[in-house]
DNA sequence: AACCGATACGTTATAATATAACAATACCTA
DNA sequence: TAGGTATTGTTATATTATAACGTATCGGTT
C-alpha cells in the first residue's frame, strides 16, 4: 500500500540546483562535457580556455567577463581583458558556454545539450541562478510566427527573467 | 470570375516596412502614440524626450545611444550621455522605447502596443529593420514550461535575427 | 631535427556602453 | 510667489569590449 504522505515527484534533473545540489560532481561532468565538445569539433581546449571554463562553471550563475580576471586574479594569474574575451569566444564557439545577452555575462552549459533541441533560459532574479531547459514548443510556436511574416529566421534568444521554483517558495514562507 | 494572375494576400500592415512605405505617415502616427503614452501615464514628454524619440523612430532600425548623441549633435546640440540616457530610461518606461538587448540598442515601437498583447522581435541582419510582432502562442508556451519547472516568470525577452522576407527575396534573385 | 604555416597568447592602447554625484533649472501646486 | 518635485546640466568615472601588433606554441612536412 502506498503512504498518506508521499512527497510530489521531482525531475530526475531538475533544472534549478536544489539546496543538496552536488556541484563538485556536477562540475566534474560539466569539464568532461567541455573536453568532448572542443574533441568532436577539432577545437583546443587549452589552458587558458579551461581556466576561464572553469571558473565561469564554478557556479550556475552568470558572470562578466571582468569577474573572471578577477576571480583568476584572486588565484594568481592577473589576464588581460583580451585574453578573457577570446577564451569566452572559443568556449562560446564550443557551445559549452553560453551569452546572457540581457546581462552581459556568461554562463557555463551545465546541461547535455548532447540532444539537438533548442533551449531558452531561465534567469531567477532573486538567487541568480541560470537554467536551460528544453522548450521545443517555443521554438516551434517562434517559427510559425516567422513563417506568417515571410521571416527566416537564424538566431534565436530567448530569456525569461523571474523567480526560480525555490525563491518562489521562500517568499512565500 | 477571379484572374489567374492574383497576387498573393499581403498583411495589412505588415511588421517590417517595404519599398513603398511612407514613413513621414508612420512616424506621425508614432509621435502621436507616443503623446498618449506619455499623457495616459501621467508622464511629461519632454523636448529634450522628444527630440530624442524622434531620433530614435526616425527609422525601424535600432540605435545605440551614442549614434543619438552624434545624430543630435549633427543637428546643433551636442548632449551628454548621461542626458540621453536618461530620455531613453523615460521613453522605455512609457513603453515607446525597447531595448534590443542583444545588440544594446534601442528602437522605437513604431506598432500600436495599444492591445496588451505580448510582442516578439524580429531583427533583419541583412536591411537592419526591426519589428515587433505579435505571438501569443510563443508566451503561452514559455508560460507551459516555465510551470513545468516551477518557474514565475517576470520580464520575458524575445528575439529572433534573421532575414526579413524582403531581403530573402533579394537574396534569391 | 629543422622548417613552416596556422593557431593561440601577451602587451598595450583604445573604443563603446553606461552610471554616479551634485549643481542648476524648470514645472507644478498651494 | 514660495516651496517642493521632477528634469536637465556638468563633470567625472565605471563597465564592457575590441584593435593592432608582436611573440610563442602547436602540428604537420621535409
Ligand atoms: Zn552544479
Ligand atoms: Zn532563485
Ligand atoms: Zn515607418
Ligand atoms: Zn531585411
Amino acid at each position: 500500500m502506498t503512504s498518506k504522505t508521499t512527497t510530489p515527484r521531482k525531475h530526475a534533473h531538475p533544472a534549478f540546483p536544489g539546496p543538496g545540489h552536488n556541484h563538485v560532481a556536477c562540475l566534474s561532468q560539466t569539464l568532461d562535457r567541455a573536453k568532448s565538445a572542443f574533441e568532436t569539433r577539432g577545437l583546443r581546449l587549452t589552458d587558458l580556455r579551461l581556466r576561464v571554463f572553469t571558473e565561469i562553471a564554478a557556479s550556475h550563475h552568470a558572470m562578466g567577463a571582468y569577474d573572471i580576471i578577477e576571480r583568476l586574479g584572486a588565484k594568481g594569474t592577473r589576464l588581460a581583458p583580451v585574453s578573457v574575451y577570446r577564451a569566452i569566444e572559443a568556449l562560446t564557439a564550443a557551445g559549452v558556454v553560453h551569452r546572457l545577452e540581457s546581462a552581459n555575462a556568461y554562463f557555463a552549459c551545465h546541461a547535455a545539450h548532447a540532444s539537438q533541441r533548442q533551449h531558452i533560459v531561465l534567469s531567477c532574479r532573486t538567487c541568480r541562478t541560470i537554467a536551460e531547459v528544453a522548450a521545443e514548443a517555443v521554438f516551434d510556436a517562434i517559427e510559425d510566427i516567422a513563417s506568417v511574416h515571410g521571416f527566416k529566421a537564424d538566431t534565436r534568444i530567448v530569456e525569461i527573467s523571474g523567480l526560480c521554483a525555490h525563491c518562489v517558495e521562500k517568499a512565500s514562507q
